[in-house]
DNA sequence: TCGAGTCAAGGCTAT
DNA sequence: ATAGCCTTGACTCGA
């Protein structure tokens, strides 16, 4: 089991989502900016793998309007060697990454505009693990997208234009469910279209579902990722903030929330991304947890912690 | 230097 | 019809 966080580390005093405004694009803003994001994210993953933290979501922001129109700069090749480097490193310590394009990418919307843009952001952010040199065990993670008045619809839209993806894209992809429009159920009907895993989100799963125990939906949506080309479940855990609104995270884990849900697992392996809000203290938790159950590897011995 | 407003992109819900 | 929310950091400008 590996463990991991999204995006932001707060111990580091770098950060690998510098951006700029559109309104002041320069190609050499370009290039400034993802020679300090890509070193901001290989000094990440190194402190990952230094605290045992083996699961990474990369931010969406590396290249700076990387699927807009604007950016005709040639990122690809000119960053190739560095994104080659820290593909090795990945690879070399087995860490696994996912990308989790924001709301922005919606795959059903009855907008071809909207649908195009999607698109290009997939393949954006595909094309960095392919400079990665990373294998389709790294994923792409998105919702099915909008109801518009009709899920049978917007299911079936989301079936077609999945199959016209790029097989660069196609073969990353996995869909998540959400915390209010689809649920489990409902990606597993998109699953039996076209194949695409499912990445299990269980405090999604606790907010909207068709009374699936959390164990079985588990294995629901463990059974859609084919084990050599889509690697173990990957899976997004977070629990409920008490008094505030429904779907609203904890701040950090609740450790008697988080070891009831590892009982759940029931002896499963898994990938688990900890959506809280103080990201890798929290994820430094859970890794004590369970490494306590027997459940995660001990520490590598060039750890220093 | 610091606080407030704003930032490419969407869609749902409450009012 | 329209504002607010999701969720969030970081940029940018004006004081």
């Amino acid at each position: 089991m590996k463990i991991g966080y999204p995006c932001v580390n707060e111990t580091l005093d770098c950060s690998a989502a510098t951006t700029f405004r559109l309104a002041s694009y320069t190609d050499e803003r370009v290039v400034t900016t993802v020679t300090n994001n890509l070193a901001c994210l290989q000094r990440i993953l190194e402190f990952n793998v230094q605290h045992g933290l083996l699961f990474f979501r990369i931010g969406s922001g590396i290249v700076p309007f990387g699927s807009h129109a604007v950016n005709t700069f040639p990122w690809q090749t000119e960053f190739a060697p560095q994104f080659r480097a820290i593909g090795d490193y990945i690879k070399a310590e087995q860490m696994r990454i996912s990308f989790h394009p924001d709301q922005f990418v919606v795959l059903n919307s009855p907008d071809p505009g909207i649908v195009e843009r999607s698109i290009a952001e997939l393949v954006y952010q595909g094309s960095m693990l392919d400079l990665m040199g990373l294998d389709s065990t790294a994923k792409l993670q998105i919702h099915v997208g909008g109801l518009y008045g009709d899920r049978d619809v917007a299911i079936e839209r989301f079936i077609a234009t999945y199959r016209t993806l790029p097989e660069a894209v196609q073969v990353r992809l996995v869909i998540e469910n959400d915390d209010r429009l689809f649920s489990l159920r409902d990606c597993l009907r998109v699953h039996e279209a076209v194949g695409i895993p499912i990445l299990f989100d269980n405090f999604h799963h606790e907010c909207l579902n068709h009374d699936e125990p959390m164990q079985e939906a588990l294995r629901l949506a463990a059974g859609t990722w084919h084990p050599t080309h889509d690697g173990v479940l990957m899976m997004d855990y977070s629990s409920q903030q008490l008094g505030e609104r429904k779907g609203k995270h904890t701040s950090s884990l609740v450790e008697e929330r988080f070891r009831e849900f590892v009982t759940h697992l029931n002896g499963l392996d898994v990938d688990m991304m900890l959506e809280i809000k103080d990201k890798e203290a929290s994820a430094l938790r859970a890794v004590a947890i369970l490494r306590e159950l027997g459940l995660a590897a001990p520490l590598p011995l060039s750890a220093s912690v």
